[in-house]
RNA sequence: GGCGCAUUCGUCUAGUGGCCUAGGACACCGCCCUCUCACGGCGGCGGCACGGGUUCGAAUCCCGUAUGCGCCUCCA
């Protein structure tokens, strides 16, 4: 039988990392399956708005490179499916009216089992099983119903989801079964964790798959670094791109204790993937990420200016701190230049009349310099460094100077000595 | 509280009874490279939660304890 996974986004646009990893072990299974691997928005909820989050949750899945088989389906839209069943049970005696609403009649004893793929053997005892409420007494399917019926209706056959699910899985199979409908099989994938043991939230940073779109992370990193939560291939390698993610996941290699989320790693990870972008390619995305972020700056000198930067960044917010001197004045203060007066003179005097006036001419005229007045290189070109980019630390001083311009160079020595 | 799940360096993990003196990566520390930062190179620190078993032999199997997490809604 052909695979058929979902992936089952609460619809409130707001997809979480630690959602969006459920959903990626999902799309790796099915894309590596030849399967299918369909998306289900599953609210019973009425009082949500889910058109507008559609589109939310379609563009961030799409960033990231997960796709779908299909049209979305939405669990509003079988309800009347749904209660149909509902009464269906109560005819025959599966379930029963309770004070307008309908339960399911769980068994009294014995254990509801399966086997997880990444759990293994999971047993609860029957006898400590209530019957659930499936129909609210207002008519409207319980989520706990409403679930398993349409992985019965859509033919899934492997329900991958969080493990906040454990519990629910013994009431969905017997619902199944009560229907007569095929069990998938079922796989729970542990949490995420933030860096301090509990539940990834707002105060451990980005957790929204927006969040890290919006700090500059690469979908690829976010790909890559996702499926490594939870999941290896073997003990050395961690550096995968999409199709060898797809080729070499599995289900059975998933962990079954959570992850914390490590954004040190996530940060390395990016840089990694940034350096090995073709220059244009990096020029161009950097160009796209400023634009989606506010920035109005020119994108030819952006892109100029990308070369310098590639190496030194790890994500693109960087970036305005870095590089934003090549777009607006600078205000070195005077502590910051201290004792590099002579050195500022003797810049502005070498620089002055250079030809050609490129980053070679500009460093061996400036270590010349240097040479004269005595200081090393690091002494000297510290507050050439501080004049021109407004920060001790930046990309490098000659490349620079050299895009920056002579006269916008020789403006800055000069207000900077004057500083000093 | 009940039920369930989990527990290998700080973090992500490899490991499925002898290949383990527990391997790799990130982080951290040191050195080298160097105009700052970063990159890169080299080296280092660092772990099987605890206690009992089983076995010639256990990170690997069993039991218990501890800790953490999830669920216990007419939420999803």
């Amino acid at each position: 039988m052909a695979v058929r996974v979902r992936m089952a986004p609460s619809p409130t646009g707001f997809l979480h990392i630690g959602g969006v990893r459920t959903f990626l072990f999902n799309w790796l299974f099915a894309r590596q399956q030849g399967g299918e691997n369909r998306l289900r928005i599953e609210n019973t909820d009425t009082t949500r708005e889910v058109a507008e989050s559609l589109d939310q949750i379609k563009q961030s899945l799409s960033w990231i490179g997960i796709d779908w088989d299909g049209e979305p389906t939405f669990q509003l839209d079988r309800m009347d499916d749904c209660r149909k069943v509902a009464e269906q049970l109560v005819a025959e005696g599966k379930a029963y009216e309770d004070e307008g609403a309908i339960r399911f009649r769980m068994p009294d004893d014995g254990v509801t089992a399966w086997d997880d793929i990444v759990r293994g053997r999971v047993e609860f005892e029957n006898a400590n099983l209530a019957d659930p409420v499936i129909v609210r007494s207002d008519g409207r399917p319980i989520y706990n119903f409403a679930s398993p019926m349409e992985d019965v209706w859509d033919g899934i056959t492997h329900v991958i989801r969080g493990d906040d699910h454990i519990s629910n899985t013994p009431t969905q199979i017997q619902i199944i079964r009560a229907v007569g409908g095929d069990l998938p099989v079922y796989a729970h994938v542990p949490n995420i964790f933030g860096e301090d043991g509990k539940k990834l939230s707002k105060r451990h940073g980005a957790t929204g798959i927006d969040e890290f779109r919006a700090a500059g992370y690469l979908p690829e990193t976010m790909l890559n670094f996702l499926a490594l939560l939870g999941w290896a291939p073997d003990g050395e390698t961690t550096l995968m791109n999409r199709d060898e993610l797809v080729a070499r996941f599995s289900l059975e290699r998933v962990s079954s204790s959570p992850a914390q989320f490590d954004y040190a790693k996530l940060d390395w990870m990016n840089g990694v993937y940034l350096r090995e972008l073709a220059p244009d390619e990096y020029a161009h995305r950097l160009v796209l990420w400023l634009g989606e972020n506010g920035y109005e700056w020119d994108a030819e000198r952006v892109a100029r200016t990308a070369p310098l930067v590639q190496e030194k960044i790890a994500k693109f917010s960087e970036y305005p701190a870095f590089a934003g001197f090549f777009f607006g004045d600078v205000e070195p203060t005077a502590a910051e230049l201290a004792g590099g007066g002579e050195m500022l003179a003797a810049a502005d005097q070498a620089l002055a009349p250079l030809e050609p006036f490129d980053a070679e001419a500009i460093e061996a005229t400036l270590r010349a310099a240097a040479e004269q007045l005595e200081l090393k290189p690091r002494q000297a070109f510290q507050p050439i460094r501080v004049a021109v980019t407004g920060s001790k630390v930046s990309p490098g001083l000659f490349e620079s100077i050299e895009l920056l311009g002579r006269d916008e160079t020789l403006k800055r020595l000069r207000a900077a000595a004057a500083a000093a």
